[in-house]
DNA sequence: GGTGTGCGGTAGCATCTACC
DNA sequence: GGTAGATGCTACCGCACACC
């Protein structure tokens, strides 16, 4: 038993993996879980698909602007007494101050960052002045074209240098999210997963949970052990700050699942704690028993779809001006 | 021009916590 | 279990401004 799980955890984790095995004993992977092969240049992995009905919560971009200009302290040299200062002498926005003496030049500098339109180079703006965690961060989500926004979670053998054996991704299309799975059923289909997972991410905005510090790393990091190029360096909106600054009044806990269970009222029934996952995995690879697989693939769609929902409310509160 | 004050910026440190 | 990053705190530096 690994010494940092507690134990409730890990026995609710062996109770869902006997069930499962005992569920699936004797099929195959194709009866266990709905998918189909699908092949890159390098290798061939396995393509697991649904979609569910869901409308997301976008950003206006005129309110975004409005929001960015109205805080003063996104200037260099500008921080709370100044800010008080200027508002009483009537500069209420960046755009005012462009007839201010002294901060004609940084609202000036900041006004073309932010007419650009470029989410990458306003959120490393904004990321130099706020904390991560500021909501106003989520305004940059109005700067990036939301239908291509690519929610990412990976499910791996370990916390560092060890195989990736799912790659998920959701994306919205109409009134739905639909999520695309793409499952190594042998540690030799790693590659081929890695490469056609990057190749639908590739270029478009991200959103993750603490993937800014654990995914996108670890996927650039395989990427490089299996010679397959360049970094992920897309925008990206790592929810997992914004989730902690929501969550911080209310509980230390800012795990994905429990926020989930306080905004949606979600319980996930049978689910694999993130740490038996390789466990899991193993059972799979030496009985070819296809059940453990099935609760790895339901937890990595539950996040996906999680994350989804989780931005949209986000950006449904920046609307609301909170 | 010299000096003092206030404010903003930054660096360093400890602690905590998410990911599998 | 390793790693990266956020947060909170403190201390210090440098700049702008007001005053003499």
């Amino acid at each position: 038993m690994p010494s940092w799980l507690y134990d409730d955890a890990y026995f609710e984790g062996q109770r869902v993996k006997k069930k499962y095995l005992e569920a699936y004993d004797g099929a195959c992977l194709e009866d266990a879980i709905r998918g189909t092969p699908v092949r890159s240049d390098i290798g061939e992995c396995y393509l697991i698909e649904s979609s569910t009905d869901f409308s997301l919560s976008k950003i206006d971009r005129d309110n975004a602007r409005n929001a960015l200009m109205s805080n003063l302290r996104l200037l260099r040299g500008i921080g709370a007494g100044t800010e008080q200062k200027l508002r009483k002498a009537g500069y209420s926005d960046i755009e005012s101050l462009l007839g201010h003496r002294r901060w004609h030049d940084e609202a000036k500098r900041f006004l073309s960052i932010v007419d650009s339109g470029d989410a990458c180079r306003i959120q490393q703006e904004l990321w130099h002045w706020l904390p991560k965690s500021h909501p106003l961060n989520l305004n940059i989500t109005a700067f990036t074209e939301v239908e291509r926004l690519v929610a990412l979670d990976i499910e791996t053998m370990g916390l560092f240098s060890r195989p990736i054996i799912l790659f998920g991704a959701a994306f919205t299309s109409g009134d739905k999210i639909v999520t695309r799975q793409y499952l190594a059923r042998d540690i030799d289909e790693e590659a081929a997963a890695i490469s056609l997972f990057t190749a639908l991410v590739e270029n478009n905005p991200l959103v993750s949970y603490n993937g800014r510090a654990f995914d996108v790393p670890y996927i650039n990091q395989r990427r490089w052990y299996y010679d397959l190029g360049g970094d992920i360096e897309n925008v990206h909106f790592d929810m997992l700050p914004f989730a902690r600054r929501f969550m911080k009044s209310k509980t230390p806990d800012a795990r994905l699942t429990t926020i989930e269970k306080y905004l949606f009222g979600q319980e996930r029934l049978d689910d694999v704690p993130g740490a038996l996952v390789p466990e899991f995995y193993e059972e799979y690879l030496r009985t070819h028993n296809p059940g453990p697989l099935v609760p790895i693939v339901e937890h990595n769609r539950n996040d996906l779809v999680s994350l989804v929902r989780l931005f949209s409310k986000f950006c449904e509160d920046c609307n609301g001006g909170h």
